[in-house]
DNA sequence: TCTCATTGTTTCATTATGAATCAATAGTAT
DNA sequence: ATACTATTGATTCATAATGAAACAATGAGA
């Protein structure tokens, strides 16, 4: 089958079971070797990279819609999301579809709602969906171009996650179960693209008692070997539900 | 015409130039002695009030119809307006309309993005619109019963401003254009939910460098005179820009 | 065993914050 | 007129948070 005609089989699929107008795009977040990263897919035949998204079941809550797009491109569940922002400008994407007939259900206009996610990296397989040939994550810092309205989508859930940073704990959801200080650290430098004070940031994350020191630490590194951690995750939704540190 | 014939008049047009699905609600914020107000509207024959709200048209961005509906019901234009929310439920409002035919574009499932609202309550003037036979700010630590969901939207958006509140500055949009230092402290108690120390708030709001003292003081009143202030808007929009205070 | 880079923790100076105080003043009562 | 009073303007002092730096501890490798 060729993919015109998969397409135009998709079409008709959604103008029957999803909600129109309505789309969800997905920037999800991962963190590996002081990087952060996001997933992103490669349409096959193109140059540009797109986010995860999809589109609306009228059986689904927006929420629901948006863990099945994970789901269905990570693997993963139960994952942090947050919805941070909503792109309703003209001509967002009709114009990719410019070959197909106007008919076609991906060529509407849309608004979409954008999604962040939260993940262990090392704990997600990303998978391919089958227009695309590349699902991979790629450093937030070294974006490559991207289609549509997808660059500015990830700027701003970038902005949001900052924000949120400011005066919620992370990382629950971005590090492995155990995890040390310096990489805790290096997750906050990250995110907030600037370096921190080693000292000051050992201080302030024990104040906040979010963290249970493990009995061993992690060995088999050059140097002294650094204390793991893990959250106490009482503690730690304790600190989410207030609203400012 | 009958309600109900205005109605079905009305969901044709919508059938023909808005986008489905998609609803913008609105949560306008004001403030006026001492009290922080909502803009709603009670329906016609109805008990409980709702926010206003419409649908997007197939020319617009989703900002403007934002603009539009708020244009509509206040007057007002050039307002600071933040998209804070997506409300993607099922069964959000559908039953709403449960005595009329299913093709009734109203009675369709809507995803709503919730924008609020900020504006000087004194310079606008609430109007209802066609089914409606008040429309009133009402404060909104008593908000009355609200239709569908729109309570919980009124609780997410003041979630929204007091974040906002706690990392840029807030008031160029509620308050007049001139006004005195207990004034601005009223409107961030009411905001905030709680009393704050009269000497600590007027030196951090002097530290933050955005008010402009005026020459003449507002006489009148009992008691010492106040300064007037107006804000700086360079400095106010330098602050805005910052991510974090 | 010694060295070294890294991590764990504390110290000290500086700045911000909380609470209280003193000063100024416009209207009010006498 | 004059004193009084409630409110506002501004500062002080104690306490807490922050920034920067130092010292201590330690595991790997020379």
């Amino acid at each position: 089958m060729k993919k015109d005609d998969r397409i135009i089989e998709l079409s008709k699929i959604f103008w029957e079971k999803a909600v129109p107008s309505v789309s969800i795009d997905c920037v999800v977040f991962g963190f590996h070797n002081d990087s952060l990263n996001v997933l992103l897919l490669r349409m096959k035949g193109e140059e540009a990279w797109m986010l995860p998204g999809g589109y609306l079941f009228k059986d689904e809550s927006m929420e629901d819609a948006a863990r099945r797009i994970l789901y269905e491109r990570s693997g993963a569940e139960r994952i942090f999301l947050h919805a941070f922002g909503i792109f309703g400008g003209l001509n967002r994407s009709e114009s990719f579809f410019d070959a197909y007939d106007d008919t076609l259900w991906h060529k509407q206009r849309f608004v979409t709602a954008g999604y962040y996610a939260l993940v262990d990296q090392t704990a997600v397989t990303p998978a391919i969906d089958e227009f695309s040939d590349r699902c991979e994550w790629l450093p937030v810092d070294q974006l490559p171009a991207m289609l549509m309205d997808h660059g500015l989508i990830v700027q701003t859930a970038l902005t949001s996650l900052r924000e949120q940073l400011s005066h919620k704990p992370i990382g629950y959801n971005l590090l492995p179960e155990t995890f040390t200080m310096p990489e805790l650290q290096s997750l906050y430098e990250t995110i907030l693209g600037e370096q921190l004070n080693r000292g000051n940031f050992y201080r302030k994350i024990m104040r906040y008692n979010i963290l249970i020191k493990l009995d061993e630490p992690r060995k088999g590194g050059a140097h002294k070997a650094p204390n793991l951690y893990r959250f106490d995750e009482e503690q730690y939704k304790k600190a989410l539900s207030q609203v400012y540190w």
